[in-house]
DNA sequence: GAGTGGTCTAGACCACCGG
DNA sequence: CGGTGGTCTAGACCACTCA
């Protein structure tokens, strides 16, 4: 029994995903009640509602007042791993990625980090400046900060990594699987100009990202820079696709 | 009257948002605890949850078991998840949106242009320079070219028009259904730097967007640049759902 | 009109954090 | 240790959908 039995809720959503991912509920099919999830499960409707939205935050099914809810995909994205990987998304469009290690220290977590990394006021993190390549050219400055509990696995890794992602995985088991990005523009400063070959006050592109693990575990955060030119990101969304509204239906 | 009162948890979740936008709460504060808030506004603690998980889900706070709420960012985000234009985005967030538009004429599309609207070549198309601003700040220089169909009832429109998405949907019943938008990072250019009152050169987010009716008409496309730290998009992504891509530039 | 999801309440226990 | 957020329950009322 020790197993980590509780948390009603992550169980409900599991088998949930596990069904549509199954086919027993395919695309269009409406899911049961909440009325009947509770008592399937066992739990209070509060219980299974906190399950449900899960699903609603990443898209598997949709909800309207008064009917319903409603499998709008079963089939997890790929793309994911290319938007969270530099090296990977670089391989899918036939081009070379490199990058290297710039500097690597420990330090303690500022506020801010400290708060996306969900660890404590000052905590230790890793410290890491990386450059990427496209094809031989710099477009991506990164500065990484890591949660201290992956961070050995991180430092332990070769300087050259062409992908940390995948790195982390073959060594780890390491999965990541939610990101967050907020992306808006800035200029470089000193030491972008320098490492990305450009003026000072050049505009760059600035993604600022966290990513979690598939329970919600932050893994690390990241200002990554982009040289201009180099890279655009692409958002389609509509209002009846709309995977990621959260409680405003 | 469309004040839409009654929804307690967005209430509670717009006055948070309101406080940490004004800086009553900067980066690195805490949040009072759900207890407080609660008292504070005479509602469950529930419904304070439910309040607060929306300011997580937007990535204005973060959240540990045991410890208060961080706030991580005071910036508002404007979330590609939800599908707002300028205008209700602004609202959303207790900011006042303006707008003013500078200059409106007719033209012939160009030849990429033709292809995003999906009209003849140089087919006639009215191009709209507009400025919008924030609580009176110029924030979003915006460079419309609208397909002829639909053009009309934009030259139509009061020049200082508030929300245009608003006002277009009640005078034609026009819905955006969906859209797509290419980011990147410019400099200012001439026009930029005077009309948002930056130096030339200064780093602009600009956001190449398209967007079509429900039928996948094409409406309008349009050249966004925004005022470098006036606002940041956000993007969330899990292995599940994936809205957002990286693309050449 | 019955069913269903959206919202809200007023409790409760636990795990975790901080001083 | 007290405070805090995470989870859960068992009700309730309303707005909406659908047959």
């Amino acid at each position: 029994m020790s197993a980590r039995q509780g948390r009603r809720h992550e169980q409900i959503a599991d088998e949930l995903r596990r069904a549509i991912a199954d086919g027993r509920y395919p695309i269009g099919a409406t899911l049961p009640s909440e009325a009947e999830l509770a008592t399937a499960h066992d739990a209070s409707r509060g219980t299974v509602r906190q399950a449900v939205s899960a699903l609603l935050a990443e898209g598997l099914v949709g909800s309207r007042q008064g009917a319903r809810r409603v499998v709008l995909s079963t089939t997890p994205s790929q793309s994911f791993t290319e938007l969270r990987s530099f090296a990977q998304w670089a391989r899918a469009g036939g081009r070379t990625a490199g990058g290297r290690v710039i500097t690597a220290n420990w330090d303690t977590a500022r506020a801010d980090e400290a708060g996306l990394l969900q660890v404590p006021h000052a905590a230790p993190v890793l410290r890491v400046l990386r450059l990427r390549t496209l094809d031989e050219d710099p477009v991506l400055l990164e500065r990484t900060v890591y949660a201290e509990w992956i961070a050995p696995a991180v430092a332990a890794l070769p300087h050259d990594s062409e992908s940390v992602t995948q790195r982390l995985y073959d060594d780890t088991g390491l999965v990541f699987a939610h990101g967050e990005h907020h992306i808006d523009a800035v200029a470089a400063g000193t030491a972008d100009a320098e490492h990305l070959r450009l003026r000072r006050g050049s505009p760059l592109l600035r993604v600022r990202r966290t990513t979690t693990t598939a329970e919600g575990r932050p893994v690390e955060t990241s200002d990554d820079r982009y040289s201009p030119g180099s890279v655009v990101f692409t958002v389609r969304n509509s209002t009846q696709t709309n995977p990621l509204t959260r409680s405003r239906a």
